[in-house]
DNA sequence: ACCTGAACACCGTTCAAGT
DNA sequence: ACCTGAACACCGTTCAAGT
């Protein structure tokens, strides 16, 4: 048919067609034959809207990241940046949850990504705004990436084992029921995350403390909690 | 040469000579051609070891894993778990940094590689005998992966664009500077590597307080810090 | 048991040719 | 500009054959 007078591929219908190829069938699935196969053109054809396939993929996680609810930032203030970032944290976790095969590329950083970026961008915005140095926004921006796409990861591929067999306690001395981990994993998980979560929280509640609060040498007479 | 009288491979040559590969090339570099090749012998022959080419992923990971550290775990007492998570997330660390390319096989979760159910136990074990609930002890060790791992996923992967014109001020209101995270990417690492660490570790002792401590309904003689 | 070459069913990407 | 088929240089894995 060479060109119709109708474009038959968008980028917008090639990330649809990935996305739920990657989330029926898991990354590996993705090729760019099968892709044009779903699509109904040949394999080639996809490079006249992508560079190749990994710009594909990270378009594909960067609809994920469109999903994150960032709506808690925008009129976060120093009263609020803690639960603003909880429940950023959720929404989040909820994303790539529903997502999980595409985790792995997603948790390469926000890089050229526009939608990473933004979610980025909202995060650092509203440390700023509520009272945190810059430098200690960013770091916050990042090690809640770390701990969400991290928690993403580790959650829905590997896991244990169901086989007692498989943990010989002369190996591993205290996971005696290490085998109950895979019927448990996802409560693991979720206990886990919230555990982690809650920490995190209150530790950088603890340090906002030492920013927000003139030191003690500085304001002699001011008591200390 | 068919069956040669000394085996040409073994398990250990195959995930050593995949291990420099990893590490010099990348993971997409490794096919199990061109690391046959490196070992003199032909593809197939690899089969004769490894079930799969996921099989030797695998144990390339787990080599990582034997170089952590755990000899922080072995004294610790209630009074010191702090220190030897901090020291133990240090070790685990380094280690990953200096394997960059083998992290995404091994933030999959500690699955079925020996190393890293070895590491998963002692952490687990060392809380346990801390003094902490034995559910709360396993969350501690995957939410401390998931911190670590995510970590290392982030900061050696992807990263930001050093190209001002990438970022937009009129997409991202507050990353003006975006393009300098490209140059300052292992110094913005690494600060939320530290504060990540810190908090998380401060927020758990937190919580440690409320298992060790006896609550107030039940002894109301105690005093409130 | 452990290696080989041949073979199968795939890949990502380039490119000239068509409209 | 946008699609095609043919082609290139690869893949992971299986398997019969060899010693």
């Amino acid at each position: 048919m060479a060109r119709p007078r109708k474009p038959l591929l968008s980028r917008d219908r090639i990330v649809e067609a990935a996305s739920s190829l990657v989330d029926s069938e898991g990354l590996d699935a993705v090729s760019t034959r099968r892709l044009a196969a779903v699509l109904g053109v040949s394999g080639p054809s996809l490079y006249n809207h992508f560079r190749n396939k990994d710009e594909i993929l990270d378009a594909v996680a960067d609809a994920v990241s469109v999903q994150v609810d960032l709506s808690m930032f925008e009129a976060s203030d120093a009263r609020d940046w803690r639960e603003a970032l909880h429940d950023w944290a959720l929404s989040y976790r909820a994303a790539l949850a529903a997502h999980p095969h595409i985790v792995p590329v997603l948790a390469r950083g926000p890089g050229r990504r526009p939608a990473g970026l933004r979610v980025a961008d909202a995060v650092f915005g509203a440390m700023v705004g509520a009272g945190w140095p810059p430098a200690q926004a960013t770091r916050i921006g990042a090690l809640m990436r770390y701990f969400i796409t991290g928690s993403a990861l580790g959650s829905f591929a590997g896991g244990f084992v169901d086989d007692e067999s498989a943990y010989d306690p002369a190996d591993y001395p205290h996971l005696g029921q290490a085998h109950l981990l895979a019927e448990r994993g996802r409560e693991v998980d979720e206990g886990a995350f919230e555990v982690g979560l809650r920490a995190l929280l209150d530790g950088l509640a603890l340090q906002y403390e030492e920013y927000a609060r003139p030191t003690e040498t500085v304001r002699r007479g001011r008591k200390r909690p």
